[in-house]
DNA sequence: CACAGATCGTTATATAATTACAGGAGACGT
DNA sequence: ACGTCTCCTGTAATTATATAACGATCTGTG
């Protein structure tokens, strides 16, 4: 499974799609899928890109839907939680997930160029990480892998 | 090389050690270790865990080494662009370099209960990062590998 | 309806990082 | 020694990121 976001796509069908797939969870959890939760979702699932809380707390403003830091950061911390986004500890920002259905220990390829972020599936207990953590006996919980560099496009750009 | 920073360890010649180290390498490269840079350096290797830029910043104000955040922040650029010191991106702060003359990638292990961070020597282009960078297309110019869990001795003491 | 728990709106505050600019100290050629 | 260049320092102000606290409101359930 290559990612696919540095690569046209039909992006259209990454934000509907992607709001369906957390519609559909949240009904099957019993899990409040609010106005707020799902437009910055939508934010979110607009661009593959990482967003600031701010940058997305200035769009629920204009549109009327909370205008306070907290609103932007406790639906993400929503999707968060729940894995339908993620956060770029490298970025302070936030991007929606795109491996929703796996239960997963994200990685990220972050273009310093083009700010596109893509999500590649990973095993937490595999590479450098894991093999460290299991010869010093440590009990790894969460996981933060985030490479930045240059996509493709560019690469090729730069290069060019 | 397993992390040793989790095992009782002579902890005096880490801060001497360290100090020497980069001492001779500014010799070397005829790069200023002034008072300030020395001192943030000491105060890192002080402990095995990541300091946050205000804790630093409050030892160099008891200290009469500056008040002002540009004086811890200068001091870190200069530690971390040199390789001194790592930045941890999950906790915003920073730590001294331990695996000095190697030129790597490194990856750390957070303990989430005693705070200590021990660092990782590692492989950029291996593990998940690499193959999807790979498979993408995506060129690679730094990394961010961080774990986050529970060292051994807090891990006996929670199960105990 | 009445309740419990989740969510929201708002004010205030905490924490982290940078910009901008003036001054100082050492290196270096003349 | 003199200027001058570069790097380093001191300080004020500002920007960016994130959380605390608290009352009001909504939602599902008996």
């Amino acid at each position: 499974m290559p990612p696919t976001a540095f690569e046209p796509h039909d992006h259209s069908s990454c934000v509907s799609d992607g709001v369906a797939a957390v519609e559909r969870h949240c009904a099957e959890h019993k899990l409040q899928f609010t106005k707020v939760r799902r437009r910055v979702l939508e934010i979110l699932l607009n661009q593959h890109k990482a967003w600031g809380a701010y940058e997305i707390l200035d769009k629920l403003r204009e549109e009327g839907l909370g205008s306070q830091p907290p609103v932007a950061y406790r639906a993400l911390d929503f999707l968060v939680s729940h894995g339908f986004a993620h956060r770029i500890e490298r970025l302070n920002a936030f991007i929606a997930c795109t491996h929703f259905d796996t239960h997963h220990a994200p990685a990220f390829l972050i273009c310093r160029s083009c700010n596109r972020v893509v999500e590649a599936e990973s095993d937490p207990r595999a590479g450098e990480l894991g093999r460290a953590a299991q010869s010093a006996g440590f009990v790894i919980e969460r996981t933060v892998r985030e490479a930045e560099g240059l996509c493709p496009a560019c690469v090729g750009r730069a290069s060019a």
